[in-house]
DNA sequence: GCGACAG
DNA sequence: ATCTTGTCGC
């Protein structure tokens, strides 16, 4: 499957729900109560990213992660990047992110100190946005939280 | 002239 | 996503 931009769950969860099979079966205890994803949840055109998609297929609660913003709703990077510009966000501060319609999308989070670009959290499934931020606040000793970063360089050597 | 857009 | 350049912290 090509990616596409708005379809990258048709693309990726396949692939996610054969390994979460595989580990069901190879190392049960080692099967994850939560999944931090590497895309979006509900800040997403249709409200319905991969982290939400995967959650509900596989029944897991999920937190998307996205390190750039999906444009939706009015939401526009420039607009983000000047909020928390001026917001003078300590590490570990959030800023709302909500669309023109007044829908809560997620939340960015300036996860790291002297980071100019914030992550951007928003709900999947079975899960609170402040429960979401809380958790992937504790995972980031840099700006992406470390279940997210350490896929991800791993997936940049493939 | 072209057209915001996760990974 | 990938690549390149420049700056900064360890």
């Amino acid at each position: 499957m090509p990616y596409i931009a708005g379809f990258l769950a048709f693309r990726e969860t396949p692939v996610l729900l054969g390994l979460l099979q595989k580990m069901a079966v190879k190392e049960p205890a080692l099967y994850p109560q939560l999944l931090m994803v590497d895309g979006n949840a509900i800040l997403h055109p249709r409200g319905f990213g991969l982290a939400s998609h995967l959650g509900v297929l596989a029944d897991i609660p999920t937190i998307g992660v996205g390190k750039n913003l999906h444009h939706v709703d009015g939401l526009t990077n420039l607009e983000v990047r000047n909020v928390v510009a001026k917001s003078n966000l300590q590490a570990g501060d959030v800023v709302p992110l909500i669309g023109s319609t007044g829908q809560v999308w997620g939340a960015a989070l300036h996860s790291h100190e002297g980071c100019q670009k914030p992550i951007f959290i928003s709900i999947g499934h079975r899960i609170s946005l402040d429960t979401a931020v809380a958790v992937v606040r504790c995972c980031c000793l840099h700006r992406v939280p470390e279940p997210v970063r350490q896929v991800f360089s791993f997936s940049q050597l493939q």
